[in-house]
DNA sequence: GTTTCGTATACGCCAAGACGAATGTATTGA
DNA sequence: TCAATACATTCGTCTTGGCGTATACGAAAC
């Protein structure tokens, strides 16, 4: 993998994550497998602009979704080419300082952790945590 | 140096590197001051694009410029922040294996060193190395 | 079936940005 | 002072992308 000219391929995943929203929602799915909806609750921000921003991602091959029932879980796609593996993670350990990051993940934790969730989360899926994440 | 909601810089900083001629440019760049009339010889593209991705990187922090005579000197300016930087080194260090940016580097080196340089890089002044590059 | 829920996409609008072409601006040299 | 050099900026045009709003789609629930 990783052809020669692999400038416009890099470019493109720069492009994925030239975006606040987008950061937040790669930064909510570091280590995880999460439903959407977690990601309106938690952003809140609209559905339609979290499900586009998802869709960028996904067009872009940072992350690939997953169907159980009525719920789509998003999780981030690890990079073939080293190189972009690499920036990704840079980004990704980026927001261990980050202290807006740090709220999100927070408030991620509290959502699916808690007995009574909030109205819009009942009988949502819970965030699952992946393994070999530093394959 | 990196507040707390720093997501939007390290979006700008992203929006910065998602160019294949801005990466080009980046990439001559590493380690080295870089006159612009090199960039345009080897990149082989118009003098007002060239132009037009410095001031866009200029713009964004992530070089700084020099001017000597009528010649001008572009740098990489190291980030302040510590995750921009390490994005920003992660970008640079995926360049290794880039065959195209490999090129690119070789084609700067046999300008700047062979006696008898091409018309439109007579008298221009070589790239100068930097130290203290991974400061 | 129909409805409801969770999510995705289409539409219309606007801003950012990439490009070629032309023009502007320092600086140097005659 | 006038031209040439090196580079920057502007202009017009096209594409990309972000957003709100509305609508469509798929899977369950009834």
């Amino acid at each position: 993998m990783a052809r020669s000219g692999q400038s416009v391929d890099l470019a493109r995943l720069f492009a994925a994550l030239a975006d606040p929203t987008r950061l937040r929602l790669l930064n909510l799915m570091n280590g995880r497998e999460v439903c959407v909806c977690y990601f309106v609750e938690i952003l809140k921000q609209s559905q339609p602009k979290i499900s586009r921003h998802l869709a960028y991602l996904r067009n872009a091959g940072v992350v690939s979704a997953r169907r159980e029932g009525k719920w789509m879980h998003y999780s981030i796609e690890r990079p073939e080419d080293g190189g972009a593996a690499a920036v990704l993670d840079a980004a990704l350990r980026s927001f261990e300082a980050d202290r807006e990051m740090q709220l999100d993940l927070a408030r991620l934790d509290k959502a699916c952790c808690v007995p009574q969730r909030s109205v819009t989360l009942q009988g949502a899926p819970s965030p699952i945590r992946l393994e070999a994440e530093t394959a």
